[in-house]
DNA sequence: TCAAATATCTATACAGTGTTCAGATTATGC
DNA sequence: GCATAATCTGAACACTGTATAGATATTTGA
């Protein structure tokens, strides 16, 4: 009787709010946030549309929790990509503020529907996103350049909007087809003149 | 029976088309372009549902119609905050770089459910976005800066993405609530810096 | 001028949607 | 073990995009 979540009955499914998430992340990669369908998520989880109100208030209610969801994996990915840094001093800085960079642009390029939902105005974030992993990342990635020597403390006011601007605009544009994907290291050459790096 | 278009018989209605396309857009501007409805923009032209069908292949299409329309109309507005400036040479060239980039973010923060029309994965923009008057007005505002001595021309080589990533990247991310208002002009700012301008 | 041909729109129908609500089923606490 | 609470189902409602057949208006050609 402790063991709920592997005993898998007929009725009662163990944990259907995030397996309702993870079905609609699923759908959602596949056929966009748009043409999401709470019954097609229902129907993959095997379970009836009405069960899914017991867990969220309505669809957009669980469109949010899909982006709070993948708005952490964002700030894990980069983070990972950051972890796997292994240069040190001044090198290491500005690789790893590079990586989480590439981390980001990748992520938005290999999962365009994913990321649409997260930016496009399908979600409702959370307002303390200033607490989020990515946004701290890129606090910690700039404090770190300081440190480093790389960029003055002067140039590094105003550096998380102006880095997140443009690195969430290329990505943006180049999944719309408005930019090419080539465009992206010029763009990061941009942001680091900007901040007087190097 | 020459002028039809003031004609407005009860069957035919002139010019459907572009009444569709506005109707869309004004249904749009209230609502969103998910929660578009088809139907919902016949009935307010006052129309059949399956009218629509004879100008456009399915719902998509018209959306995709519509963020062709509005891509147009946002370069226009770019183009009139342009002809405002009033000061020549190189006072005129930086005035009307910055109008230019004010004219994007105030159309973007007012409308922001057409904003996202066009930028959102709605709809497929034209192959050709770079004849659009938008770029070309962004590409003039570059030469400009070159030749009024505010920027150098190695520095000017990738401004066009450099300045569109980060405007764009600026007015989704405080659409979307991620970022305040206030921190408009520090991207403009740094976009200065990054094209080594003044 | 007047029928034939064409363009334009309507009516109806179908499968699928979000959402509500009463009730069936399972788990929990005493 | 039984009442109570938590969880899920089934049926229903109004709404959606879309296909098809047919009605109506306009244009064309003689």
């Amino acid at each position: 009787m402790a063991q709920k979540a592997l005993l898998k009955s007929s009725y009662h499914h163990g944990d259907l709010e995030t397996a309702l998430v993870k079905a609609a992340i699923s759908l959602v990669r596949k056929y966009g946030a748009d043409h999401l369908s709470l019954r097609a998520v229902s129907a993959e989880v095997g379970v009836s549309p009405s069960a899914a109100y017991h867990y969220f208030q309505d669809k957009d209610s669980l469109v949010s929790a899909v982006g709070e969801f993948l708005f952490d994996q964002l700030g894990e990915k980069q983070e990972l990509a950051i972890s796997k840094v292994r240069s040190t001093g001044a090198k290491g800085a500005r690789e790893r503020f590079e990586a989480m960079g590439d981390a980001y642009f990748k992520w938005a390029l290999s999962e365009p529907n994913l990321y649409r939902l997260i930016f496009g105005g399908f979600c409702e974030l959370p307002d303390s996103h200033n607490d989020s992993k990515a946004w701290q990342l890129l606090e910690k990635g700039l404090d770190d350049l300081v440190q480093a020597g790389l960029i003055t403390s002067a140039n590094r006011v105003g550096g998380e909007v102006l880095v997140w601007s443009a690195v969430h605009g290329a990505s943006s544009l180049v999944i719309e087809g408005l930019m090419p994907k080539e465009s992206f290291p010029i763009v990061i050459k941009g942001v680091q003149r900007s901040l007087g790096m190097k």
